[in-house]
RNA sequence: GCUGACGUAGCUCAGUCGGUAGAGCACAUCCUUGGUAAGGAUGAGGUCACCGGUUCAAUCCCGGUCGUCAGCUCCA
């Protein structure tokens, strides 16, 4: 019998017989890996428990643990629940049904419209033919077979993706597990009774292939375990995700508050919300002045004829509100969607020098974008919101510094309030798509400079081609909310073609006009965005520089009043944002109250503190730290404000061994 | 905008298989002056999202509108 060599991930090298299958070296290394293998990854190609090896090779066999593995048991279940879906609904049409980064989707067209109830039919369905055990077996046939295969099931959705297939190309395989037969390249688990635990999560409407103009078909979402202690984990995530939701913490921790009465998407920001946005509105404005920002303040609306010599008008039509027009006159004025050509037109309002170069503008401005109402979400989709703008005026040969210096103020702002998990993604223009202006010179050097400044921030980033704004390319920094879905906060944008359509120029050391380059960008994004999700991100456990109350203080009963009067008084001078509390509760009415509405501090005073002029503190989520100087407490509160510290687990921790 | 689900007190929710509604929390008043996550009593609070239709009668059934949620599409 030929021998063949296999490398093992850590590079130990093992003799098989040819043709042995990936499930038999599994089996020689171990029963539980034969039992826990889900799919071989040779030589980086991924390949089914039974494929059969028939030459020298690296191997690593992949188990739910990795996260190739991961996506095959998803897969595999896409297929399980496609085919639990076609068996009771046998004229099911299926479209496509890929695994994603928490379970699995598929698409199917069927003439009932489901609810979540059926969604419990379903997954019992699934259960009951994962017990038959099918395997998962793999076939591979010609084109003109597929397509006689499919056109049997009268599957036109199968078809069309066949038709666009090359078969000179690519091998073209159908996987077939009990009844169910679909065309898939796999891999795939090697028996369906690897699926154990079924969750499916939600049925909503998707477009055929993502065109609006295609019919809807139904999309069920789902995730799938082998264990039940990892679906209940993942359950628990997700219960974990709704008490985080910004929209619920918004609510409870009386921040903003959207009613249709005003309009739906337009939030009215609560008292503790706008201590909140203008904490982070003054941090923002101070890191800005040290790096020569100018501010300036622009009207809400702005003459349509700004719009139409920027270009957005009237492409962007349909996510405007409505033009305002007047009776007698042929003015019409826009509520303004950007900043931007008001800003242009502050730099435009005299002749600038080159000696005047950057000029940076800076604006925390509000417009106002008629977004479709599916997309409305709490604060972070809304129809009018806060940029913190700003619109740099550079010459060519500053660009390149000036976008570093934007980059690194959005790191500034990232890392003050704790934003580790982020992306950074490039959005570069696509050659056939006409929504891209300008000269393609400028749009290729302004690529350029935008991924030299990347390289020299060393942001780690992906490039997006296709995704830049119709003026120019960008970097996007991006975050998820507690749903695990993506936001743009920061960005910057380069920008060479509203210059030229504002025919913006400064006179250059030549004594000839020269035109800026115009640089868009925002560390915030939008300021209720990127609010929204801050809240999540701190579960509304906000650190004390941005907490809206800092510390509360709650006398044990009347008869402290003027101590804690006292208090509260002493707290205020030192800018603290304190609250009295001065109900008439019990004390630990008063705690549990306060510790609800996540405030950092509770200094409760009573007779012993009085006498002694100290505060028994209490610190949100941890407890009773026992009595301090009043004067020490404030001396530390205060240094972790003006630190704007994230953490404070730490700091009044040594008191508690002292008390204990 | 599209598909589906949902909309009952400030909040979280129950309820009515068609006969105009209820709890807890929050709020107000009173009693209680209490030492580290809910003291007690009383009270006020709702055109059951809105507009039509069916019906003797609609919060409940039907249609439309608005809004919310999930996803799709979109996102200057």
């Amino acid at each position: 019998m030929e021998k063949i060599k296999i490398t093992f991930p850590d590079k130990s090298v093992k003799e098989f017989d040819k043709g042995v299958t990936v499930f038999d070296v599994a089996s020689s290394i171990s029963s539980r890996l034969a039992s826990d293998a889900l799919v071989g990854k040779l030589n980086g190609k991924y390949i089914d428990m039974n494929s059969k090896i028939e030459e020298d090779g690296e191997l690593a066999i992949l188990t739910f643990r990795d996260e190739e593995g991961k996506m095959t048991y998803w897969h595999s279940s896409s297929h399980l629940m496609a085919h639990a879906i076609q068996t009771l609904y046998p004229e099911a049409k299926f479209g496509v049904g890929p695994p994603i980064e928490n379970g699995f989707y598929y698409d199917f067209d069927i003439d009932t419209k489901l609810t979540e109830d059926d969604l419990i039919k379903i997954e019992n369905k699934m259960l009951e033919i994962a017990k038959e055990k099918n395997i998962f077996s793999r076939s591979e046939l010609s084109k003109d077979e597929a397509i006689k295969l499919f056109e049997e099931k009268g599957d036109q959705y199968k078809l069309e993706i066949l038709s666009e297939l090359d078969d000179n190309e690519e091998t073209i395989s159908i996987y077939n597990e009990g009844e169910f037969t679909d065309l898939c390249t796999g891999p795939h688990v090697p028996d369906v009774s690897k699926i154990k635990y079924v969750k499916l999560l939600s049925v909503s409407g998707s477009y055929w292939r993502g065109d609006e103009k295609n019919k809807q078909l139904q999309r069920i979402y789902g995730i799938t375990f082998p264990k039940k202690k990892m679906l209940d984990e993942h359950l628990e995530a997700l219960e974990e995700a709704k008490r985080r939701d910004h929209r619920k913490l918004g609510k409870e921790l009386e921040l903003f508050h959207i009613t249709p009465e005003v309009g739906a998407g337009l939030p009215l920001w609560l008292p503790n919300g706008t201590i909140l946005r203008e904490t982070l509105e003054n941090f923002l404005k101070e890191e800005q002045v040290k790096r020569g920002y100018q501010p300036v303040i622009t009207p809400h609306i702005g003459n349509i004829n700004l719009y139409k010599t920027s270009g957005h008008y009237p492409y962007y039509k349909e996510s405007q509100f409505p033009t305002m027009t007047f009776e007698d006159s042929d003015e019409e004025y826009l509520l303004k969607p950007m900043n931007c050509p008001h800003h242009f037109k502050i730099f435009d309002s005299k002749t600038r020098s080159y000696r005047d170069l950057p000029i940076r503008y800076a604006e925390f401005g509000t417009v106002y974008r008629y977004e479709q109402s599916g997309e409305l979400n709490g604060l972070t989709r809304v129809r009018c919101f806060s940029v913190d703008d700003s619109h740099m005026f550079v010459a060519q040969d500053q660009l390149k510094d000036e976008i570093c210096d934007v980059i690194d103020l959005i790191q500034t702002v990232f890392s003050a309030v704790g934003f580790e998990d982020f992306t950074t993604e490039l959005s570069f223009r696509d050659d056939d798509n006409e929504k891209y202006g300008g000269e393609i010179e400028l749009w290729e050097q302004a690529q350029k400079d935008l991924k030299e400044a990347a390289d020299q921030m060393n942001l780690e980033y992906t490039i997006q081609e296709g995704e830049a704004a119709f003026y120019g390319p960008k970097i996007d920094f991006i975050v998820k909310d507690a749903l695990g879905r993506k936001w743009q906060l920061g960005t910057v944008q380069v920008d060479y073609v509203m210059p030229e359509r504002f025919d913006l120029l400064y006179v250059g050391s030549d004594g000839e006009r020269h035109r800026p380059v115009v640089i868009h960008r925002a560390p915030f994004g939008s300021l209720e965005r990127f609010i929204g999700v801050l809240i999540e991100h701190f579960a509304g456990n906000f650190p004390t520089w941005l907490a809206p109350v800092q510390a509360a203080v709650i006398p044990i009963s009347q008869n402290y009043f003027d101590y804690a009067e006292e208090v509260n008084a002493k707290l205020k001078e030192n800018n603290i944002r304190v609250e009295l509390d001065k109900r008439n509760e019990k004390v630990g009415f008063k705690i549990r109250d306060w510790e609800t509405k996540k405030v950092p501090y509770m200094l409760i005073v009573g007779e012993k503190e009085q006498n002694t002029k100290t505060v028994s503190l209490r610190q949100h989520k941890i407890g009773d730290l026992g009595s301090l100087d009043l004067n020490d407490f404030i001396y530390n509160i205060v240094d972790e404000i003006n630190s704007k510290a994230n953490n404070n687990e730490e700091r009044f921790s040594s008191l508690k061994k002292n008390t204990a």
